[in-house]
DNA sequence: AACTATTTATAAGA
DNA sequence: TTCTTATAAATAGTT
């Protein structure tokens, strides 16, 4: 999408690939909504910066979102602890 | 997107409901796959259709998880074991 | 952070 | 369900 075609690699600019992480977290949060929504899905969508800052979309509504510079390994735990916890 | 505007609701007939969710089950399972790549971030991605049928992407390879027609309770838990696993 | 040219996703139809 | 096509939506590069 946009002015160019996108090459499926890793993108080597640190400051495009923060924007183009920044654009598409957006955009793909908005469509795990949208599919639950429209389709009744139950979805869980766990995202991770290389910088080990978290972001998430969940259907089921008291799931957490948090944000934190915690390791990678600590930061998952945390997010499946969670998603159990709103499950159960 | 498309030939009309989607409303962000759900869609009451079963038939475009499955033919929306198989449609946009697909994008945002490559949406998911593209961030992770482009941008070096993890990514896990769980979704479950109203009968309770698993569909899954992670940025982490060794993660796999078969579909079912288990209890979504049931699939989620399954899930969230395999992630563990994969990541531990 | 906004803009806009293009690409991409997809709703409706075949 | 798979393919096609018109159009909406996302976004890459720019400002």
């Amino acid at each position: 999408m946009g002015r160019g075609r996108v090459q499926l690699k890793r993108i080597e600019n640190k400051i495009s690939r923060q924007v183009t992480f920044s654009k598409r977290r957006t955009g793909l949060l908005k469509k795990a909504h949208e599919i639950s929504v429209l389709c009744d899905a139950e979805v869980a969508l766990i995202v991770f910066s290389t910088k080990g800052k978290l972001f998430e979309y969940s259907s089921e509504s008291r799931i957490l979102i948090t944000a934190s510079q915690t390791p990678h390994c600590i930061n998952w735990i945390i997010a499946l602890v969670d998603i159990c916890e709103a499950l159960y």
